[in-house]
DNA sequence: TTTAGCACTCGTCAAAGACGAGTGCTAAGA
DNA sequence: TCTTAGCACTCGTCTTTGACGAGTGCTAAA
């Protein structure tokens, strides 16, 4: 991408400033009159018609200003933008995440979640990682009555899964106690692969009534460990994108609600994207899913004492406000890794 | 409310039978060419004329066809529909909700919400119960690290609250122990009541050292067996509703989502409908809340052992299929109360 | 009591035209 | 060579107009 010269770089920014705020194509003399750049609206045209020759902006129709192309946009992110600071308004919004800190991780990020759509208009999403890189921490079975066991599943960094199993045979609780002891012995800290076989019938060996029961058990740690479930997506604001106007006809905005909605094609854009790190912008035809060319997203990762966890981010308009998002879901990721570091 | 003559019996239903279909005004002629009452369109019209006078129907305009009212529903609903089975179809998917059975209370219903929605074309909604009228079940106190408790606590029916303590102090598990025994056989199968001051002192004298420990977890145990949170919402197929034809108009759509995203006047009207037993229906502005008059709601209780636990429901406009809307409904409360008997 | 006939109403849809925002081009000035 | 005033031109939007037709209520005859 060649460098563009400075009053072109000027022009493009008060283009793709105004855009962003209006929705509306931006003519030459919007441009002359509101930024005052000592220039008039013909010299404008001029290089206007320069910038949309190199791709950075485009005609919708022959009588109408100009709008920015995904390139322009790109442009814009990489060169033009400068990221503002959070507000401390919002600043302090994040810091009472921390209140529900007690909670289990996944409640935390649908809170989070749900903050980013709040203090955005856009649609906030995030995955919630599967748990294929979970250790084990700890099982504990509680009898509830005589034939159904509560299993309770504790694995890092700070998953609670709880799954009842009904049983035909009654067991004692020193059994219980006798299989999960064994368990939590053996797999802390482990991964799912620590579960051998020779581990198993150790295990059958020490209870041998529970041969049932036990096989049950380890398939629920089996499958919490290291199945490889689809990634849990979290949307979040997804009516917010009625309030935008480009979204004033019904059945296009169906389209896209229904896509957000199912959620599939979510899941891929954002599972991909949490390989990559840090701040990530993908506008519209960027993004991997042809459903999303009219959108762009605005992704953090977050971590575990410097493990890959997840991805939160922004959705909206490719004519959103790309600082705030960004200094946003940024703060936001910092803040979900310096929690869970204390997890 | 007067009877209606067989005749005009048959026109209300035809009418509503049609717009229910349509979502047009109904004429005149459409009826005499497609219901063959032996009777011309003219008649019909005078019998319109009649049924209009007395409130059954309405047109919207002048030269327009008849719409059944809110009047007309409700005859329409009580005197002329007969309800029809579930399909063998619908069954067979309602049946499957059965492989979930080992989830707790809560998500077998937010499947089972889901579940309507995607039967139908409406907006599907239940309260699942505040835990009000739980009672205690069994807690069980598992030290994760040095620092943190998790507290999980199972009351009656079949809802399991997981919570994270921190804490400064160290405990050994035989203290945790110690805990959980005492408050497992002092409170199983009581209400929150049961939670007395002397009951606190007495276990403090236990185990003096836990203190604190000790009074955030009977704080736990107090709120989630007696705090007046509010019931939780679930709505599920809320994007149904711009299918409809009547939500053509974005202004009102957005307005109408909104209403029903926010969840308070949800809450509202389904916790006044709890009260009712069996299957209800209320039509337009038969709703208590304003916001619903374009609305109609059909909703069954289901139970555990015999006690009112929710309600569940569907919300469509009032022109909705209220005869396949009930039996679903009716359907889906009944499995419920079976399934958490078993429970 | 029923119904054919007819005048009347009124919403919908498409075509036509006015309007205006914005452009590109040209030519003159710095 | 760069800038800019001027101007003709394009084209989307909005409003007006009129044709169309679905549906009505009324009247009068069967």
């Amino acid at each position: 991408m060649r460098e563009l010269n400075e009053r072109r770089k000027c022009i493009l920014r008060a283009i793709t400033d105004v855009y962003i705020d209006t929705a509306e194509p931006v003519g030459s003399t919007t441009i002359a009159r509101k930024h005052n750049l000592g220039i008039s609206s013909a010299t404008i045209r001029n290089e206007m018609a320069s910038l949309e020759e190199e791709g950075y902006v485009y005609q919708p129709h022959t009588s109408a200003g100009r709008v920015p192309s995904d390139k322009g946009y790109r442009y814009y992110v990489d060169v033009l933008l400068e990221i503002p600071e959070v507000t401390s308004e919002e600043y302090k919004k994040i810091n009472q995440l921390a209140e529900y800190r007690k909670e289990a991780i996944e409640k935390t990020i649908r809170r989070t979640t749900k903050l980013l759509a709040e203090l955005t208009e856009y649609v906030s999403v995030a995955v919630i990682p599967e748990h294929r890189n979970a250790t084990f921490r700890h099982i504990q079975l509680v009898p509830l009555d005589v034939h159904n066991i509560l299993v309770i599943l504790v694995v890092d960094p700070g998953f609670i899964e709880n799954r009842v199993l009904s049983s035909p045979r009654a067991f004692s609780p020193e059994q219980l106690d006798e299989i999960s002891a064994y368990l939590n012995q053996q797999l802390r800290g482990k991964r799912g692969e620590a579960l051998t076989k020779t581990l198993l019938s150790e295990l059958n060996n020490i209870v041998p009534e529970a041969r049932g029961l036990i096989s049950s058990i380890t398939d629920i740690i089996q499958s919490v460990l290291t199945d490889a479930k689809d990634d849990v997506v979290v949307v979040d604001g997804l009516l917010n994108i009625l309030d935008q106007p480009e979204f004033q006809d019904l059945d296009r905005t169906k389209l896209v609600l229904s896509v957000l909605e199912n959620r599939k094609v979510l899941s891929k854009v954002l599972s991909s994207l949490s390989r990559n790190s840090g701040l990530t912008v993908q506008i519209g035809e960027e993004n991997e899913s042809p459903e999303l060319k009219d959108f762009s997203l605005v992704t953090a990762t977050y971590y575990h004492c410097g493990h890959n966890l997840g991805t939160i981010g922004l959705l909206g308009p490719t004519r959103m406000t790309y600082g705030r998002a960004m200094s946003l879901v940024k703060e936001v990721a910092m803040y979900l890794s310096e929690l869970f570091d204390l997890l």
